[in-house]
DNA sequence: TCGGCATACTTTGTATACAGTGCATCCACG
DNA sequence: CGTGGATGCACTGTATACAAAGTATGCCGA
């Protein structure tokens, strides 16, 4: 998906398929990257690609090395930094969607959609389809974090996303994924009901737990994953 | 201040710089910039003047316009917007903290430094020094932040501080303030003592809260402010 | 055979030249 | 006097050339 809003910059169209390929993950996180191979691969000067490498460094996709950059690749401790992040930009924003439902700014159709894309991640969970199921899951919180009317939280939870993704394609988001697919359900659906009450509060509560026991489940994964292995 | 740690991209002399004119708003809010103009004062070319200006606009210090960029200028709303996220991630943050000082990962040192850091904010405050007080009110909470051990809540909230400093340079920080001066040091006091006593919650509700009140006696001043005019 | 040094190459940083585009100004015409 | 259009200008976007720096490689000597 790798929807972003705002800055004009970020239409250019370097940038846009260097991001894709990176969070495509055709480039892999690691993989370090030289200007001059970019250029001729989009057939563009290097001036260009520069720009494109200097503003994906800002949103934390490459990170400068000794030599040129390199796609980003978060460790296991970073990781756990992210997530948190995450949890308290998702509290946030589900806390302000709450407020604005009680101060009658919500259309009923937003909150219909909500629980509309909501019932779309949930039949494809169980149907097995997890890529897809991740992405429309990504797309349910999305839509949450925008009805919050907070472009600033909305553009960090973005970037935090992506992050997220590139770095853990292959090593989470699979396993366990699968059992906790009632669980993930129900939490989203509570998350909704506090919403559409009004309450703030809970709504916050919520949706922050959603995130860290998702952190918890992924990281049951990743050491039974390492141990597995032994 | 305009402290940021991460990205050698921004260790570049012509980013510091520009991002320095900026922060110190001798390039004001909403004052638009061209890299012909830039790379003469600078005296370098516009090549580096163009990256630098990308960074600056990933950073929302400066946002693309029909011609060129501009200063960012926020808007009442995008400064209540800012304020929100900067209750959430401090709240984050300060929660984080207390979590290590509960398992004995914070040294006796460090809040003695938060100690020391928030009376020196207090007496600048008493003394009058409202600039410096400002200064070092924002380098106290950024103690915090620090504390927490998560780099990408730290980046997001060096940014949110920035976007904040540069929009509400003249508009703010001035008039009530120093009517909120002991509010302010008590419950400076009350977040280092929530720490210091590893109690996140407490830590989490008071950083919250503090920011919160923060914007809305800015709001008072600035509704006081507009209505003293007419 | 191994270590050190010199050289060449890869790659980034910077400058400059050129092309394209939108805006403003000015003139002509109604 | 007002309005529309054409022309010139200012500025951004892109390419290319050049400089600097660090790394790898290969050769020579011990």
């Amino acid at each position: 998906m790798s929807t972003v809003t705002e800055h004009p910059v970020r239409a250019e169209p370097t940038y846009t398929t260097l991001r894709e390929l990176i969070v495509s993950g055709e480039y892999a996180p690691g993989r370090r990257i030289t200007e001059l191979e970019l250029s001729e691969r989009l057939a563009v000067s290097r001036t260009p690609v520069r720009e494109a490498l200097r503003v994906l460094a800002g949103d934390g996709l490459v990170r400068p090395e000794k030599r040129g950059v390199a796609v980003v690749a978060l460790d296991e401790k970073a990781v756990h930094e992210a997530y948190w992040v995450r949890a308290g930009l998702e509290a946030l924003t589900a806390e302000l969607t709450a407020l604005r439902q009680r101060q009658g700014e919500l259309s009923p159709a937003a909150l219909h959609r909500l629980r509309t894309q909501a019932e779309r991640t949930d039949e494809l969970t169980e149907r097995g389809d997890l890529a897809e199921a991740v992405e429309q899951n990504r797309a349910f919180h999305r839509m949450i974090a925008e009805l919050a009317d907070n472009a600033i939280a909305l553009g960090m939870l973005d970037r935090i996303w992506d992050q997220i993704v590139v770095s853990t394609r292959e090593s989470l988001h699979g396993q366990r994924y699968g059992e906790r697919t009632e669980q993930v359900g129900e939490e989203h659906r509570q998350l909704i009901e506090a919403i559409a009450e009004g309450e703030p509060d809970e709504a916050a509560r919520l949706a922050r737990a959603h995130v860290l026991t998702t952190l918890a489940t992924n990281n049951a994964d990743a050491r039974q994953g390492v141990e597995g292995t032994r």
